[in-house]
DNA sequence: GTGAAAGCGCTAACAA
DNA sequence: TTGTTAGCGCTTTCAC
């Protein structure tokens, strides 16, 4: 492949005169750059990037890490992260480590070793570890956390507004008339607490009784434990009027446990839930809060850049991304017999 | 950060001993090695992967191409593709070109500045172009085409088996007893008149008209397409026993359709798909040829990584990869009553 | 305006 | 066995 020395030799000039055409630095008369950019174009040039990234001390590379791209939420961030960075003139490396902590070990090493000037981190528990992220701050690489519960203090973290998030389905389904409420969540979530915690201020801000709402806490995350325990849910003393899904495998098990139970949605039992995987067509369609992935990683590859490129440099924080409430025909208003009258509040 | 100087300096010896101990080349005395690798750890040294790369003209990088990386197909070819490279030492960057052929050729710039050693190419209309694969194969990167219908003489690609595919699902449906079937697919889809041929040779294998085969060409790749396709089937003189329809997307609109003029699945018609988009609780769960894209993904890499490392180098040749059915409730049996005594196949 | 030359961090050939 | 050194392809002073 042809080198700057190549194309020197070829226009007649010296390598600096070739390298000042290119970057556009100096002053190279217009005559030199003709001849400079027909040499380039003859020999079919490009400049190296790892020889420029060596003189430079900056790869313009940005990695992300990320337990397993095959979700769309991560794909879509990382759709993000590769338009920003082109806009800006970076590339990215992936490293899928497959939820592996060995493996997400192994990945930090490789990122040192390419000398990427930042790096996307997705706070899930096999990569939001502490002893991890030291290893890239030690050596000057940028980092933001992005779309997990937990965070972390010595970086930039984007994280989803769980609390807001519950609270705002939960006064929709107030203002539907909703008042008994079974929320389906794995019982371990970080998430799902703090969902819970939104729909409880908005019980207590309208001034109903948090009894009102039952949890529901199932052991896995799959499809079938929340088909399960919501079985156990309709089974259990307690007749509800909205259930509340933890996320799309969750709402998926309800709907089939519903149907299985000869439950109707809106009819019988409304029912919302956290997330995105909507198809236009299928039957019944359910009222979601959604997360933007693609406008969050887009967010988080601006803030790595910026701080790059030394155009942000506040003491890292956090930032909570609001979740939108998409309203489809899956929850009902209620009827006054299911309310008592004097906790009735008006409708939307 | 350290470098291989200040590691030297360090233990006391010369640059090239820390680096034949590095690279396990030459011959180390114990003693040395032993204060070398303390070196390294007291100065928690990491070699820059560019200076490495800039010195041994190999870079260890491959590059994937893609419209959108947020397709789950491409997700997951995503997905092996760094599981594989990262097996053998490699590491992976994404160009998501969101299907634009100008960032597609722009993608091509930049890949070649990297000096990847290798590229996976989405075979879709945007980056199966010639006259990119030219400007990569000049500068000597290897190429692997993958998951499109079309292939291109020059590299290694690996497609799908739609004939087969095609193929094996009528088989399937004509031992089930249908005869007259209905196809939904996109007008000008290579893959459909693949699957179509496919459908056409198992009906005349059975000695059975293909007469019976009727196809429902829409103009675009839309669920709401299909929706109005399959309405316009429905309404078609032609009464079906079986419908094909091309993908998931489609799929869900045809659902749709027919769920809303009361044709319940499988009990009025028969349903059967190409894709794997199925969710364990959705009903009616839908037959469907699956693609594998994962194995899909590794076998391609795999070849990639082979040729770069020259282990192998037979001229380049197009593998076809087989899809695999994967039955569901959405097909039943149908009754002799519709089928011309004559013409009749024994069930599986 | 232009060219010569030093050096980014590393490997490998050659000397010692 | 170990050290010295010449580049890999580029950018960037600094003379001219």
């Amino acid at each position: 492949m042809a080198t700057i020395h190549d194309v020197a030799r070829y226009a007649g000039v010296s390598v600096g005169t070739v390298s000042a055409v290119i970057n556009g630095t100096g002053r190279v008369s217009p005559k030199l750059q003709k001849k400079v950019n027909e040499a380039i174009r003859a020999l079919d040039y490009r400049p190296s990037h790892y020889a420029r990234a060596l003189k430079r001390q900056r790869t313009h590379s940005l990695a992300y890490l990320v337990p397993d791209v095959t979700n769309p939420g991560f794909s879509a961030i990382l759709r993000s992260t590769t338009r920003i960075a082109r806009q800006r003139h970076y590339t990215v490396f992936v490293f899928d480590t497959g939820g592996d902590p060995e493996a997400a070990r192994e990945s930090i090493e490789r990122v040192v070793e390419l000398r990427v000037d930042g790096v996307i981190l997705s706070l899930t528990w096999d990569l939001a570890r502490p002893e991890l992220i030291d290893v890239l701050r030690k050596r000057e690489i940028e980092v933001v956390g992005i779309s997990g519960s937990r965070s972390i203090d010595s970086i930039d973290c984007f994280l989803w507004d769980e609390v807001n998030a519950g609270y705002t389905l939960a006064c929709y389904l107030l203002r539907l008339g909703h008042r008994v409420l079974a929320f389906l969540h794995p019982a371990d979530s970080e998430s799902a607490r703090r969902r819970l915690h939104g729909i409880r201020n908005a019980y207590e801000e309208a001034g109903i009784p948090v009894s009102y709402i039952h949890t529901y806490p199932v052991s896995g995350y799959s499809t079938k434990d929340a088909y399960e325990g919501t079985l156990q849910a309709i089974s259990s003393a307690v007749p509800f009027s909205a259930l509340i899904a933890f996320n799309d495998a969750f709402v998926t098990g309800a709907t089939a446990a519903l149907a299985d139970q000869g439950l109707a949605i809106p009819e019988h039992v409304s029912v919302a839930t956290f997330g995105n995987s909507h198809t236009a067509f299928s039957r019944p369609q359910i009222t979601s809060m959604t997360y933007d992935y693609e406008s969050v990683g887009a967010r988080a590859s601006q803030r790595l850049l910026d701080r790059i490129e030394k155009a942000y440099d506040s003491e890292p924080r956090c930032e909570y991304v609001s979740m939108e409430l998409v309203v489809r025909p899956s929850c009902r208003a209620v009827s006054s017999a299911f309310i008592p009258p004097d906790e009735r509040i008006p409708l939307l």
